[in-house]
DNA sequence: TATCAGCCTGTATATTGATACAGGCCTGTA
DNA sequence: TACAGGCCTGTATCAATATACAGGCTGATA
């Protein structure tokens, strides 16, 4: 996309703030009013100049018919489905199939350094040392770049889990943060388990405990 | 606000999906169309009849001027300034003045059981055992009503403190949950506090920490 | 020099759209 | 029984809007 100029670049916030104020884009006269333009022509070009560059989109034979390209769209969160949050897993489905969403959340992605793909309510309290308690829901990315320590999602047989991550060649170590429990130990020859991704993030409703 | 109909529910999802899909409410000529009303009118009844329960505010003279009332606004999160995030507060002013502000981040509310007004980083260790690191956010809820055993955000002198509260008659004890730390205890008749709110989320970017 | 994008004024017009008025039917309630 | 609210049809009208057409000026670029 070719580059606003200036004054497309104040059309643009005239739009957003419009949204922002009046949950409504403005009309031609609107614009053109608010940037003292004495021609709702003037307007018109703007927003014809703005559609070619790729930062709005004009619905034809509509009043007020400016949209916003994801872009320069302010509440893209307010539009997007949000984060699904992941409820029980049942074996042999992948961990996102969409009848194991329970709801989803809006959450701002820039909370994380590393923007999460969806929640899960963790259970139990094995990585309680880390900060994770029962009930606390884990914000989790979908990647395979895994090292070691790193606190991760994985999968063995139908049991989801979130455990530190420790590998040495083929043996995997899934490590509690509780020393009421053990470490799982995996021979990667023998058994199969899945990555479902690393925790990025935790997200508690601490009036829910207790 | 009383109840809202059948049909003047369908109006409101109408309303809502055209915001998500369009960017821009429908006409009343739409609302008919989808609704299989023979009659424009019909739809400019139940506008009428959504902004007197107070479901919508119509904008007189405007084209497409319908706007969903905060309730049920599902953008609400979009067009929101978020929760401010509150950083170093400076001694002897509000917590929640402007010039602490160091961001705003918006978050579904409702993934918290009480809603919170700010989020404040955590310094520090000593919540450890509750499951709150050094660098947490807290989501603080302001509210009066304290009772023992919750985990308050509070202020004394200029330092901003998360404890957990445990108070015996006009003694206060902001307990740590970290054996290396000591209970701060408090004489309500010699030294003044201020308890800012009650903790009623934790978020965490789990990247951060090392 | 010609050409084009950007940035405007000014005028005109066909739709789009909000909104009023007149009824009709049904149900629950004073 | 009368009345109100909910839920529609049908017709009409005027203001709000999108959009086309005709220019004009400036600065950058071929």
């Amino acid at each position: 996309m070719r580059e606003l100029t200036p004054r497309q670049r104040e059309i643009v916030l005239l739009i957003q703030e419009a949204i922002r104020n009046n949950g409504i884009p403005p009309t031609r006269a609107e614009i053109a009013r608010a940037l003292k333009f004495r021609s709702v022509n003037a307007a018109e070009q703007h927003l014809r100049a703005l559609e070619r560059k790729g930062a709005i989109e004009l619905l034809r034979g509509t009043s007020r018919g400016i949209r916003l390209k994801d872009a320069f769209r302010e509440d893209s969160l307010g539009t997007m489905p949000g984060l699904p949050l992941v409820g029980r897993v049942a074996a042999g489905e992948p961990i996102l199939a969409e009848e194991h969403i329970e709801a989803r959340h809006r959450i701002d992605l820039d909370l994380f350094e590393a923007p999460p793909h969806f929640l899960l309510r963790v259970h139990g309290m094995s990585m309680k040392d880390a900060g994770i308690l029962d009930g606390d829901l884990v914000a989790v990315r979908r990647t395979s770049e895994i090292r070691n320590r790193q606190i991760i999602v994985a999968r063995l047989e139908d049991e989801v889990t979130v455990k530190r991550y420790r590998q040495e060649g083929h043996r995997v170590w899934l490590m509690p943060e509780n020393a009421e429990f053990a470490p799982i130990e995996i021979d990667l020859r023998e058994q199969q388990f899945t990555i479902e991704g690393v925790v990025v993030g935790v997200v508690r409703d601490s009036m829910r405990i207790r």
